[in-house]
DNA sequence: CCGCTAGTTCCATTATTTGGAACTTAATTT
DNA sequence: AAATTAAGTTCCAAATAATGGAACTAGCGG
């Protein structure tokens, strides 16, 4: 097809950390520890350049170098990530309306706000605890078909709208996954009813209603879900549940829009 | 072989990457978002400088900017240490055990490996979780005031410790907490038991009982532990809970090995 | 409208990063 | 055990990026 000359300016600026967060990545998201030369490989670099960046990451405790050689992330990252997410403002004013929402369904309670293409989960309340907390929270998953990601994308403009979607590669993860053009048909389904659902779009036999969370800026978006298996979580009772849903949603980007306001 | 025996390897030589480390770490400690004049000063950078540093971090995800011009870490380091703590060898291997002396004993049990003079918590098991996993998660505490970090100690060679201990200062948390010659006292007697006891040194109220784990190189180093309140935790219980948590922290440290072992 | 604080942009100078090549180990083969 | 190859490390002149003082702009309070 002619030239789909996209606008999107992603090359990143960054110079020297820039290229070390690729590298970061790379490890991160590798699916185990990785030997120097995997990541020669794979990032191209040539040696005596990567060998001086993976020292200064190993150096600051990015990374760690085990016995065998091989690389992978360092606890440098979870002492941050924890200090950031104890104190992450959204996440402290959504909690107890979180545990709110839990005690009413009896099921599964995410938080969630968006990043490039991606929702990232900040916070999860479960009934009973069968499954560990880390398990979802930090993780990145595609904007498309999550109840948090299309609640999310509801509240933007089309035109940021088209402009996050221009990157993303509909994957088909089930029979049920959107594509472009049912997405856009749902996202203006979701702005009238204020709710969005999960009708097993990203695995099967998981189903979810999802509300809206926004400052009042639009400087961040996310949303709030609850979820479940599918035998339990019947498309009439996710409509039950839109409207406390949306109350709770509702509450929490009120709570933002005080606790985030001008300082005192 | 010869290059191993720098002693002087004390000052960070990471370029431009332990500059923005430095502005990163600034911003995590602080009690909430900083304002750009608040990381000038505390920085003592130039603001043409610092405005750079900043716009990289933040551009970068590592640091987030508000709409009332205030910094505070960004979702890409919870993004990084999810899949890192998910990754974890040590955590996975360890996770069975923790549960198993969590039903056993029926108190908080904790992971957790040093890192310098700290311990940082790698897991969390809770019985009824009234409180949040991150809480400690991630978190990183003194290395003489408690029951994973004296019993991690207990496994070093004298002069490692000493290295170690050269750059602490013992901070006086309660009354029982060590100074330099209590804790080294205790620690030869902990290399005698393999246990270490936490007699509220760090938190009145809180004691513990913990046990060393290490890979065979002592390339990494740490413990586990079981602690709770001290009404419920008498000295004569935690005594009891000795000889099981030796057996659990020894079959991590196997459970380790082999799976840390070469490659098949 | 003025002065002031806070933040941003510019650009010549300075420091760091780059990457090819030479060098050292470690592993494998003959 | 020697020879061969692969894997990792060190070096340094050239290329690139970071630095920081100064000039500039925005926003606010009087």
């Amino acid at each position: 097809m002619a030239t789909l000359n996209n606008e999107t300016r992603e090359r990143r600026e960054t110079g020297t950390l820039g290229k070390l967060m690729v590298l970061l990545d790379l490890v991160a998201h590798a699916d185990g520890p990785l030997r120097f030369t995997d990541i020669a490989a794979a990032s191209g670099q040539p040696r005596g350049t990567l060998h001086r960046q993976l020292v200064h990451l190993v150096e600051e405790g990015l990374l760690e170098l085990d016995a065998d050689g091989r690389y992978s992330t360092g606890l440098r990252l979870l002492e941050l990530a924890s200090r950031s997410w104890a104190r992450n403002e959204l996440r402290l004013v959504a909690e107890p309306h979180l545990r709110e929402l839990q005690d009413l369904t009896g099921e599964t309670v995410h938080l969630g706000v968006i990043r490039g293409a991606s929702v990232i989960y900040l916070d999860k309340v479960e009934g009973r605890q069968p499954v560990r907390m880390y398990s979802q929270i930090g993780n990145a998953s595609p904007i498309y078909c999550t109840g948090v990601g299309k609640a999310a994308l509801s509240l933007l403009p089309d035109d940021r709208i088209d402009t996050l979607l221009a990157e993303v590669s509909f994957q088909r993860f089930t029979p049920a996954t959107h594509t472009r053009d049912t997405l856009l048909t749902e996202i203006s389904e979701i702005r009238r009813n204020g709710v969005a659902f999960d009708r097993e779009e990203h695995e099967v036999g998981i189903r979810c209603v999802a509300a809206p969370i926004s400052s009042e800026n639009l400087s961040f978006v996310g949303g709030i879900s609850v979820t479940g298996p599918a035998y339990r979580l019947t498309m009439e009772r996710l409509e039950e549940w839109a409207e406390p849903i949306r109350r709770t949603a509702g509450r929490i980007s009120t709570g933002i829009r005080i606790g985030l306001g001008p300082r005192p």
